[in-house]
DNA sequence: CTAGTAACTGTAATTATATACAGTTACTAG
DNA sequence: CTAGTAACTGTATATAATTACAGTTACTAG
């Protein structure tokens, strides 16, 4: 879709709001009736040009035959991260595993993706092997929060706590060691947080 | 809704099926050429007919001023069980607390319900106070299932074992009892299965 | 300076659409 | 038997809506 001016992106604003309200499009003298053209060929004029650009199609011979153009949308549901490869972003396409129907706003604050829990590392905090952990991605961490880390290009969920350059990850199982982090000698990346959890 | 006949029917799933295809509702024709009237007196009587009926609404004077009315729809989400009231069904309207987006078929079995956990007994489950546990609605549980039981008024989620005329009710726990039923005595109603866990 | 484009006014004509009125046929409940 | 209703045909008409044509004004890039 090519770069719409000032006035076009009013318009097809209009027309979004319209058809949501009506349930169908409107005519072209109600948009001059709502942008205040005195000649039906104003708005006739600005569809074209909104054509033209991408932004909607129009039925030749069809009242009411407007179409918006779907924007490439954001498949709705949270994506599920299976096994994440060395070296790559959490978020790749490639670890994108399928798509749950769930909404990000279950979660405070919302959650960007679901992570398979592997291991029983965290079982006393109620995280058990298979689980989906609902991670907020963000880079910082307060301590004492669950967060999703990258520590050599391994990813592992665990307790945060920050003193300084020495973090210290822990497990919520005894029989799991902490994991000791010197920020000047190992890179390690916070992926973000947990902020739910789903067992299905 | 009033009921609809078979051909009111069809005439509403085909006037769905055009709004999908096109993004807009048909015309009185565009309806006689698809259902093979002859006159558009048809078309306008069966809209009527639809709005009568409450299936439809119609805006006069409006080319294409055709409404679907929604149904109040399930589909899309799953009651929260708060507290449950004594003697009533677990499922009545008063124990509904919200409905959480969250789709059924996550779950397999399919989930009918969300209740909230109190207390710690199943937390060796990895099941946390204040879950969502995720339930299928049934009346029979094999051994060991983690099951939704009301035992005298009181709803309880434990590990299910039966032995002829004697149940068992296990936490996992070992802080907690296990709870001993014998169904001749007390009155044991399975509410339901855990098929899953949400922890928002 | 000039061509191109956005953003309009104003008029008119054609076609798309809703909708009224007058019937017909078949079925169903009292 | 009869009134009511579903499911149509057939005709007609007003109005809703698209769309062509002829302009105007202001801005912008070469």
């Amino acid at each position: 879709m090519q770069e719409l001016t000032l006035r076009q992106q009013e318009i097809l604003l209009w027309i979004r709001q319209y058809m949501a309200d009506h349930g169908i499009p409107p005519t072209r003298l109600a948009l001059c009736a709502a942008m205040g053209f005195r000649s039906p060929n104003a708005a006739e004029s600005h569809l074209r040009a909104l054509e033209r650009k991408g932004a909607i199609e129009l039925v030749q011979g069809v009242s009411r035959g407007i179409r918006l153009v779907e924007e490439p949308k954001e498949t709705s549901g949270l994506p599920l991260i299976g096994k994440v490869a060395a070296g790559q972003p959490i978020l790749a396409l490639a670890h994108i595993e399928s798509y749950e129907p769930i909404a990000p706003e279950l979660f405070r604050p919302v959650a960007h993706y679901l992570l398979r829990v592997q291991g029983e590392s965290m079982r006393n905090a109620g995280i058990l092997e298979g689980d989906l952990v609902a991670v907020h991605h963000t880079l910082i961490a307060q301590n004492g929060q669950i967060v999703v880390a990258r520590l050599e290009d391994e990813v592992t969920i665990k307790r945060f706590y920050r003193r300084g350059e020495r973090v210290e990850l822990h497990p919520d199982n005894p029989d799991y060691p902490v994991i000791e982090v010197n920020l000047k000698k190992r890179a390690l990346h916070i992926e973000g947080v947990m902020v739910g959890l789903i067992r299905a």
